[in-house]
DNA sequence: CTAGTCACTCGCACACTGTACGACACAACT
DNA sequence: AGTTGTGTCGTACAGTGTGCGAGTGACTAG
C-alpha cells in the first residue's frame, strides 16, 4: 500500500455533529456567496468568519487552510455544470450544451478563471464532469489519450474565452463603471494610440451590443472547435 | 476632446534621469526575474525593493501601484512572443508558430495565466501582437468581427491548454516535488477513488513521458482549432 | 555665489492579511 | 466523577500594499 500525502479529497469529514456547530457545508456556502459578490480579493477569513458569526480562527478547525477552502469552492462550482449524455442529442450538441453550461457557470462565478490556473482540479465534481465529458467524446469516436486531449481542448477554449470576458467585466466592476462606460473608454484610448489595424479592431469590439458581442465571440470560437473535432473524427 | 481616465499606457515617463537613479525599466526587469523564480505569491514590493537595494516605498515614485507594475510585466512578456508574417509560410503555419511561441513564453513565465484573467491587456506589445495576429487571420480570408473572434479562439486555446500545464507544474514546484513524483501521487489517489472511466483516464495521463504528454496534448488541440478555422474558411 | 525648484528617496505608520498556539467550553463515555 | 474528544476563540506573529511627509541631491535663475 503506497502512502499518499493527504488531500482535502482523500480524508473525509468526521461524523457526529453533537452540539449546534459550524459545518464545512455552511462555510463553503457562505464563502461562495461572498466570493461571487466581492471577488477573490474581497474574501478574507476574518470577514468570512464575521459573516458566519464566529471567531476568525474557528474556521480552521473545519478547513485546513484558505487554499483548501478555495479547492472546495472550485469543486462546488464544477457541480453546477450540466453535461447531457450522448444518447440525448449526439456528441456534438452534447458538447455544445456542456460548453454553454460551463460558460454560464463561469459568468456566475467570475473568480473561477483566476484560481483555475493555480491548481489542478481533482475534486469529486470535477471527476464526474470528466466522466460525462469523456462519454460525449467517446460517442464522437475518439478514444485513448486523444479523448482526454479533445475534451481538454473544448474546456480550454471555454475557459479562455469566458475568462477574457470576465476579465473585462470585473475590471468594470472594480472601477465602479458599467460595461459600456468601460468599453467606451477603451475605445477612446485606443483611438489615440494604436496603429490603424488595432484601431479598427478596437472599434469593432467596442461598438454596439457588448453582451451580444461576447456571446457571438463564444459561439464563433466554439463552432471552430467543434468543427475541428468533427474533422478529426471523419479523417 | 473626451477626458479619459489615466492608465499606465497613456501617460509616459518623464525624460531627464539627472543623477544615478532607479528606473522603471530596471524595476520591471528585476520584478520579472523575481516573478519567474518565485511565482506571483513570492513577489512583494518590499522584497523587490531589497533586491534593487532601495527603500520599499521608493518604487512608488516610478510605478503607481503593484497592479500597474504587473500590467507592465504582462506587456513585457507579450513582447517575447514571435509572430511570423503570412508571406513567410501562409496563415496556417503562421498561426502554428505563433501558438508554439506563445506556449513557450507562458511556460517560461508560469505566473502569466493567473494574472491574465484579472485584467485585459492593452499595452503596446499586446497591440502589436494583435496586429500581427490579425494579419495572419486576414491571410486566411477571415475579416471583420470574425477575425477578432478567430484570433481570440487560438489564443484562448493556447492560454487554456498551457495554463492547465503550468498549474500542474507549479503545484509540483510549490510542493517541492518533481513533476513525476506529483503525477505518481495523483495516479495513486485516483486509483482509490474515482469511477473506472476516470481511473482509466488518469492512468493514461500519468504514465510515461509527462512532458511529452503535455506537448502532444497541445499539438492535438491546436490541430483541432486550426482545422476548425480551415473549415470555416472553405465554407 | 546664493536661493529656489524640481526629481527622487525613504522611514514611519495604518489597516489588513493568513494562520500557529494555547486556553477554554461543552458533550459523551467509562 | 473523571477523562476524552469535538469544537471555539483571543492573542500574537510575521508579513502585505501603500499614504504621508520629511529629507537629499542636482540643476537653474538671479
Amino acid at each position: 500500500m503506497v502512502c499518499v500525502k493527504e488531500s482535502i479529497w482523500t480524508r473525509q469529514q468526521k461524523a457526529a455533529p453533537a452540539r449546534e456547530t459550524l459545518t464545512r457545508e455552511q462555510i463553503v456556502r457562505t464563502a461562495l456567496e461572498a466570493l461571487d459578490a466581492e471577488g477573490l480579493a474581497g474574501l478574507s477569513i476574518r470577514k468570512l468568519a464575521a459573516k458566519l458569526g464566529s471567531g476568525a480562527t474557528s474556521l480552521y478547525w473545519h478547513v485546513p487552510t484558505k487554499d483548501d477552502l478555495i479547492d472546495l469552492l472550485i469543486d462546488e462550482v464544477w457541480g453546477e455544470i450540466d453535461i447531457p449524455g450522448p444518447e440525448l442529442a449526439g456528441w456534438r450538441s452534447g458538447l455544445l450544451l456542456f460548453a454553454h453550461s460551463m460558460r454560464s457557470v463561469i459568468l456566475r462565478h467570475p473568480w473561477l478563471p483566476e484560481v483555475m490556473y493555480t491548481r489542478p482540479s481533482q475534486g469529486p465534481n470535477a471527476m464526474t464532469m470528466g466522466t460525462r465529458g469523456l462519454a460525449l467524446i467517446d460517442a464522437a469516436g475518439i478514444t485513448g489519450r486523444n479523448a482526454d486531449f479533445a475534451l481538454g481542448t473544448v474546456m480550454s477554449f471555454v475557459l479562455g474565452n469566458t475568462g477574457a470576458e470576465v476579465a473585462t467585466r470585473e475590471l468594470a466592476r472594480r472601477g465602479g463603471q458599467s460595461l459600456d462606460e468601460l468599453v467606451a473608454e477603451v475605445r477612446d484610448r485606443t483611438e489615440t494610440i494604436a496603429d490603424p489595424i488595432m484601431r479598427e479592431s478596437a472599434r469593432r469590439r467596442t461598438t454596439g451590443d457588448i453582451d451580444g458581442m461576447f456571446y457571438d465571440s463564444f459561439n464563433y470560437g466554439l463552432e471552430i472547435v467543434l468543427e475541428g473535432i468533427a474533422a478529426r473524427v471523419k479523417a
